[in-house]
DNA sequence: TAAGTGTACTATTATTGTTAATACAGTTAA
DNA sequence: TTAACTGTATTAACAATAATAGTACACTTA
């Protein structure tokens, strides 16, 4: 379900925490869908428990997963876990990256095309 | 002209580098325009050389300035140094953002919006 | 009770960021 | 040529972070 990079500067965490929000905003993890549990991820990818944990810590902060203690850890609907700084600091961070692509010589239009892609596929799933 | 936030998490050359970028992008630093040397900023900025250095190389790695021994270093001009493995970095990037931004409810307009006042500000100045 | 869950803590190692000091090579002007 | 500036490289030391390891505790469920 997991491909990591063990070699990458990137750490592990941080590469855990990207692929689940990718397949949780992709639906491919659906609302209220448990996650495999801290000790059976760590086993399964052969990594510490510990860092797994450091992942979920992460996601939940961000608002993309909620865990119980003794149940689990769960996605998160999309419509919870929602706060406005959260989505300034989103805002900032894609100007910035939008700016450089405009630099970079890549058309505006081919942006807006890109964001019409994905707002297409965003709530009919494929 | 540049302000660093010594206690961020964030490391002080990556600042150094967003900010420069930053500066670049938006024309307040002209193409082929001197920086300031390594020494200078470093004693102007009261931190090491070695951590401005750093700095410098990402920025030269990134295509954003030139270094030139014994001269100095130098805003790249808009067009060089532009290959297609960073573009391609740029948009891998940026469609995790957009997905991102369309996940936590920022309607497609308001992306759309942004791209056209960044565009529209892009060559024409301030 | 037993086995699963999340969570917390301490300790250890490896990596990275930062500082420090020094040195070398190229440029430029006196 | 000399002096003072440039970028660049290297080594050492320290602090902070990432990751592993081991253990423990609290909660849930069958």
């Amino acid at each position: 379900m997991f491909e990591l990079d063990l070699r990458s500067r990137k750490p592990i965490y941080e590469q855990l925490v990207d692929k689940m929000k990718e397949l949780i905003m992709n639906e491919v993890l659906k609302p209220d869908e448990q996650l495999p549990s801290v000790r059976q991820l760590a086993q399964q990818l052969t990594i510490n428990p510990n860092t797994i944990q450091k992942a979920y810590r992460e996601l939940e902060l961000q608002g993309f997963i909620y865990s119980l203690k003794g149940k689990g850890s769960f996605v998160n609907p999309m419509d919870a876990g929602k706060d406005a700084e959260k989505i300034m600091q989103v805002k900032l961070e894609l100007e910035k990256l939008l700016l450089e692509a405009l630099y970079l010589g890549i058309p505006a239009e081919e942006l807006h095309g890109l964001i019409r892609e994905l707002d297409a596929s965003k709530g009919g799933g494929e």
